[in-house]
DNA sequence: AATTTGAGTTTTATCGTTAAATTCTACAAA
DNA sequence: TTTGTAGAATTTAACGATAAAACTCAAATT
C-alpha cells in the first residue's frame, strides 16, 4: 500500500530546478518558457507521473468544470436516457456531472441543492419534476448559477429550458387516436401536479374539440407514472363495464399497467380496447402489447440541456431561451 | 442578475468582530469558542445565508467526500438499478458520487480514471466490465485510492468486490430447466471476454454434468449483451431447424432478442421453445413473453459496494473483502 | 557607454478553510 | 505577590495552483 504523498507541481520544480509557476506555465501552456526548460518539465512531470489537482485548480480559478444534475430518480427510463445525454455532452466539453436523486421528495431537493451550491458547481441541470415550485431556482439565480430546466417548459419565464412539445404531443397522440377510430375514448393523464401532464392535456383537448369532441373530468383518471396506477384505473375502468374503446395514458408505465388489467379482463388489444403511452422507453416494442407512443427525444433534451448551460456560461447576459424540441409518434400494436 | 461574491467565513468574522478562526471553530462545531460569541456568529452565518465552500474544505483536508464511479454505460438497465443503491448509499453517508461512462472504449476508460484522480475522488467503484485489464487497478492501489469492483467477482485477488454469485446463478438455472424439461439445451452466453460471463458457464456446465450432459461448444452461440445480438443467433438457429427445445440466454436482453426472433418463426413459447434470461431487468414482467430468469441484486449490490468502500476508508488495512450475494430464480411464462 | 527591450523566470499574493501553535485574560492556588 | 491554569481567541502556516507584478540578464538600439 504505496501512500506516497501525491506529486505537485513543487516536486517537479525542485527537480527540475526552477520554480513552482515556471511548472505551471509549462503544463497549462500559457508559454514564456524556453523550449528547453519546458521540455525538461515536462519530462520530468511524466516520470514522476504528475496529476494536477483539480480542488486547488478550482479554488483559486473559482470553477469547477462541474455540472450538478438534480433528478427525480436517476434509475427512471426516461431519466436514465436524458442522464445519458446530459453525460456525453458535459464529458464532451471537459465538464463532470454529478447527480442527486429527490425521490420527489422536498427535504431531498433542498439538501441536494445546498450541496451543488457547496460545491460550487459551474451550473446545474434541474431535472426533477419540482413541486417545490420557483423559491429554489430564486436562490440559484441570486447566486449566479446558471440553471437550465429540463422536460419543463411552460410557466417559469426567464428560465433557460429544453424540453419536448407536450402540446404537441398531446394533440397529435389524440388525433391519430381519434382519426383511426372512431370511439369511446379515456384518458389517464399524469397528475396535475406535473406541468407536462398539464400542458399535454392542452394537447388532447384542442385535438378533442378538433374532432368535435369534448374534454369530460368524468373520462379522466388522473395517475401517477407508475405501472400500478395505470394497472388500477384500468381495472376500474373495467368494472364500470368499459369494454370497447380508446385508453389514452399519460405516460408508458400507466399503459403497461393498463395493457395488463386489459388482458387480465380477457379483453382484446387493439380490437377490443386501444391503449397508447407516452415517451417511448426502452423495451415498448417488446411488451406484451408493442406500445404506441409518442417518442420523446430524451438523449438530446439531455445534450441539448449541457450545450444551453454553456452557451449561457459564455454569455450570461444573452436573453433566456427556451429549446421545444418535436417528438415522434410510434405507432405499433396497441392502437 | 446578482453578482454579488459569494460570502465567505472572513466576511462573517469581520461582522461578528472575531477572526476567521473563531467562525470556522464555531461552525464545525470544534468548541473552544464561548456561548455568547458562538450564537452571534450563527446568527450572523444564518442571516449572510453563509454556505461552505467545500472546494476549499477538501483542499485543506485533503479529503473530497466524493465518490466516483466508472460505468460502461449508465443509461443499461442492470447498472442504472445499481447506480441507484450507490448513490443513495454514498448519500446517507454524506458523499456525493461522480459517474463516467466508458462505453467500453479503453481510451475513455483511461480517460476518466484520470479525471477521477484528478478530482482526488476518496473513494472508485468499478462498475464496468473492464477489458483493460488490471493495469488501471494496480495504479489506483499505488496511489492509495480504495477501489470497490461491482459484478464482477473472481480472478482479481487482494481487491474489494461486491458481486452476485453467477457461479450459482448459472447452476441454478441450468439445473430448473433441465429439471424441467428434458430437452435439447443451446446456450447463448456472454462473450467470453466477461468475467461474470465466464463464471455462469462454469455454472452451467457443472448442472449439465450434475444432469448427466455435458457442455458442447456446438450448441454454444457467444453474444454481446443485446437485443440484436440475441435476434440474430436465434434466428439462425432456427434455421439450422431447430424447432423445440430450451435456450438459456447470457443476460435478458439476449433472451429478448430470442424471444423476438422465436415469434418470428411461428414458434410458441414455451411450448416449443423455452428461454431464459438472467438479470431481471425491468419490465421483464412485461414483456411479450414474461421472462423466466436470475434476479440479481442490482439495487443491493451498489448499496453495498459504497458501504464496503467507506469500510476500507476506516480501516485501509483491513485484508480485503469479496462480497457475493445471492440471486433469486424467477420464474416466469418463458419456460 | 548608456539605455531600451523583451524573453525567461521568480516572487508575491490569493482562492476559502482549517490544524497547530501562540497569545491573552481572568481567576485560583501557593 | 508570584505562579499556574483553563478558557477564549488570535496568528501563522499550510493545502496546490495560478494571476499579476517584479525581476534578471543578454542582445539590440541610441
Amino acid at each position: 500500500m504505496t501512500n506516497s504523498k501525491r506529486v505537485t507541481i513543487k516536486d517537479i520544480a525542485k527537480e527540475a530546478g526552477v520554480s513552482a509557476m515556471a511548472v505551471s506555465r509549462v503544463l497549462s501552456n500559457k508559454g514564456g518558457i524556453s523550449q528547453e526548460t519546458s521540455e525538461r518539465i515536462l519530462a520530468i512531470a511524466k516520470k514522476l507521473n504528475y496529476r494536477p489537482n483539480s480542488i486547488a485548480r478550482s479554488l483559486r480559478k473559482q470553477r469547477t468544470k462541474t455540472i450538478g444534475v438534480i433528478a427525480s430518480d436517476s434509475s427512471e427510463l426516461v431519466f436514465s436516457q436524458i442522464l445519458r445525454g446530459v453525460q456525453d455532452s458535459a464529458s464532451a466539453e471537459g465538464y463532470d456531472v454529478i447527480i442527486a436523486n429527490t425521490y420527489q421528495i422536498p427535504e431531498n431537493e433542498k439538501h441536494a441543492l445546498n450541496t451543488m451550491i457547496d460545491r460550487r458547481i459551474d451550473g446545474l441541470i434541474f431535472a426533477a419534476p419540482m413541486r417545490t415550485g420557483k423559491s429554489d431556482l430564486e436562490e440559484l439565480k441570486h447566486l449566479g448559477i446558471p440553471t437550465v430546466l429540463l422536460m419543463r417548459s411552460g410557466g417559469l419565464v426567464g428560465i433557460d429550458s429544453v424540453s419536448a412539445d407536450n402540446y404537441i404531443g398531446g394533440y397529435e397522440i389524440v388525433d391519430y387516436l381519434l382519426s383511426t377510430r372512431d370511439d369511446d375514448i379515456r384518458f389517464f393523464p399524469l397528475s396535475q401536479s406535473r406541468s407536462t401532464g398539464l400542458e399535454r392535456i392542452a394537447g388532447y383537448q384542442n385535438a378533442l374539440s378538433d374532432h368535435g369532441r369534448n374534454w369530460n373530468e368524468r373520462r379522466v383518471y388522473y395517475c401517477e407514472p407508475t405501472i400500478n396506477d395505470g394497472y388500477s384505473a384500468m381495472a376500474k375502468l373495467v368494472q364500470t363495464g368499459f369494454k370497447h374503446g380508446t385508453v389514452c395514458c399519460g405516460c408508458d408505465l400507466i399503459a403497461i399497467g393498463a395493457i395488463k388489467a386489459v388482458q387480465e379482463a380477457n379483453l382484446k388489444i387493439p380490437e377490443d380496447i386501444r391503449i397508447s403511452g407516452y415517451d417511448d422507453i426502452e423495451l415498448s416494442d417488446y411488451l406484451s402489447v408493442p406500445l404506441t407512443t409518442m417518442r420523446q427525444p430524451k438523449y438530446d433534451i439531455g445534450y441539448e440541456g449541457v450545450r444551453l448551460l454553456l452557451e449561457r456560461f459564455n454569455n450570461p447576459d444573452m436573453c433566456s431561451k427556451q429549446i421545444v424540441m418535436r417528438n415522434e409518434l410510434i405507432i405499433r400494436k396497441s392502437t
